[in-house]
DNA sequence: TTGACACATGCCGATGTCGGAATATTATGG
DNA sequence: CCATAATATTCCGACATCGGCATGTGTCAA
């Protein structure tokens, strides 16, 4: 016994195409720490972390869409360089937050401290 | 003219269950940013950020599920409450990176250094 | 108890996204 | 120019997720 005819839908809002998302697939974190050590070829990646070519290939291209990694040409391969400066978004936003948990544990610290004057009165 | 007959099509890793996925959406991050003020009830959300009030509830659920936020009901109203802690996987592993760039700082300090010696020899 | 609030859940359609396979592209060596 | 290595791109099926709507659940007040 349905209320209405139909249910509703509605477009939604694109994305992983910024920084978040690029980074919150798994696999594309992979491939970002094993830049950490210097760059790197598409075949190397390919062998270092056992994925698939194409694979590969598509998340550096998301990756590079959102400036995280920077591409250059060597002959006929590819080197990978990590952009670590892009991942700033999320610095920036986190810092909000570390800035709320310090303060959890500078109230623990007071309270801590006010047990201790407790003990020694006077 | 195809060369077989099906394509390919495997099972998805799953997720949406690990801090970084659930900080990707940005309606989420607007939640977790609104609650550094402290702990607001569903409603109060709903209100501050023009959002209807289910796709409030199904992020909270979402962002309870990997501990970023924690609930106290309150009479018939749930306050939710902020749990920066559970930030830290984020924080850790951009923490590698802040290094690697510091590090290109580092790089770019000790050549200016190399220039400077070179510029007084002995 | 009843009714109304405050919130959670379930269902649905649209669309995004991932991975696999095949194919296109580009550069190199002979 | 041709074959081949190294990458990029396209096409596809299977999910997963998001948002809207409708409804369920629990709590208070009279």
């Amino acid at each position: 016994m349905p209320m209405s005819e139909y249910y509703g839908a509605v477009a939604r809002s694109s994305t992983t195409s910024d920084v978040f998302n690029a980074v919150a697939e798994a696999r594309r974190r992979e491939i970002l720490d094993t830049l950490i050590a210097g760059e790197k070829a598409v075949g190397t990646i390919v062998n270092d972390l056992s994925m698939s070519q194409p694979q590969v290939s598509k998340h550096l291209r998301v990756l590079s869409e959102v400036g995280l990694v920077r591409c250059k040409a060597e002959g006929r391969r590819r080197l990978y360089r990590l952009e670590p400066e892009h991942l700033r978004p999320l610095h920036d936003w986190l810092a909000k937050y570390e800035q709320a948990w310090n303060d959890r544990l500078d109230r623990m610290d007071d309270y801590l401290k006010e047990l201790q004057q407790q003990g020694e009165p006077q």
